[in-house]
DNA sequence: GGTAGACCTGGACGC
DNA sequence: GCGTCCAGGTCTACC
């Protein structure tokens, strides 16, 4: 008999709705169920690996998330379960940092979208915006399952955790190329999760409010495999929403959306201007704009048929 | 500071 | 079934 524990969200969270609101919910190891509207997910804890399946039974804003575990946790692990829920789920943004955004984009308020689903830990994010980044879609869901099933760990439910940094900083590139497909992303793969292990990597001060964005942008763009794009996605992954993270799915979104003409250059700085006066919340301003074209095509997000529809979208496919 | 070319994979296409 | 071309963001060398 496995573990259950009561999460108490803030007052205005939905759990289809707060989950499935960035790409990364389709992404191994999280498992979006559905008809049951509710997050399968294999998390590394102390004593080893353990599902947890995440659901908000009242499907009312606030409503208590109940977890199920598929096996037994200590304190400890119930702990660090809650730690690593909350931070994918983005529990810290409460209702009222919501409502500072919709005050400055008012766009969202009906639908009460604010929050991106991300992953239980920094070093997830950092190397899931690695496998993003100059590849069409359907090899970053590819690459992300081969890393959890060659390098994870197995939870009872048969289900695999994300690689640890430990696990990553000691595999071989020739195992990461040729099993897990990554390519040339091998060894910056391998030395990003050295310098997590080696904590060169400081979650805290990248989170600091005392640090600026510019420090933890330029920071950011200093690690291997991280270029501009990848800095701005992983500032939006910290909870800093002033920078953007401009690639060609944003080339289309300025023309076929936004109706912008020119060279690349020239929609670029017009999709700028465009999201400058949402300030620091640009980024999340950016991205319901695409993430709502994205439903007009496939129907609303938490309906998505994983296989169908989730492992295939990418820009030229819409 | 700006830019061309290499990096690697998988899908599309033509034969 | 095979070969070729192309898309995708980052990095390095070069001007």
């Amino acid at each position: 008999m496995g573990t259950s524990i009561t999460i108490r969200p803030p007052e205005d969270y939905l759990l289809p709705r707060d989950t499935c609101s960035y790409g990364y919910f389709v992404l191994w190891p999280n498992r979006w169920l559905v008809p049951e509207q509710a997050l399968l997910r294999a998390l590394s804890l102390a004593e080893g690996a353990a599902t947890a399946r995440i659901s908000q039974p009242g499907a009312s804003p606030g409503s208590p998330l109940r977890v199920r575990f598929d096996r037994s946790l200590s304190r400890i692990e119930q702990g660090e379960a809650r730690a690593l829920i909350a931070r994918m789920l983005r529990l810290d943004e409460d209702a009222m940092h919501i409502k500072g955004f919709h005050w400055v984009d008012r766009r969202w308020r009906k639908s009460g979208r604010g929050r991106l689903f991300r992953s239980p830990t920094l070093f997830e994010d950092v190397i899931k915006t690695v496998t993003s980044c100059n590849v069409a879609w359907p090899s970053t869901v590819k690459m992300n399952e081969r890393l959890c099933a060659v390098c994870g760990r197995r939870a009872p439910s048969g289900m695999h955790t994300f690689p640890t940094p430990e696990r990553l900083a000691r595999t071989r590139a020739g195992t990461l190329r040729g099993r897990c497909r990554v390519g040339y992303r091998d060894q910056r793969i391998i030395d990003l999760a050295r310098m997590f292990t080696r904590g060169e990597i400081d979650e805290a001060w990248l989170t600091d409010p005392a640090t600026s964005d510019d420090d933890a942008f330029a920071f950011l763009k200093t690690l291997p495999g991280i270029g501009p794009y990848a800095a701005g996605n992983i500032m939006q992954l910290l909870g800093r929403y002033s920078y953007l993270a401009l690639d060609t799915e944003s080339l289309r979104h300025g023309r076929t959306v936004l109706g912008y003409e020119g060279t690349d250059a020239h929609v670029l700085k017009k999709l700028r201007e465009h999201y400058e006066p949402f300030g620091a919340h640009k980024f999340r301003s950016y991205w319901f704009e695409l993430w709502a074209w994205y439903e007009t095509k496939a129907g609303a997000s938490p309906e998505w048929d994983r296989d169908k529809v989730a492992a295939s979208f990418t820009a030229s496919k819409f």
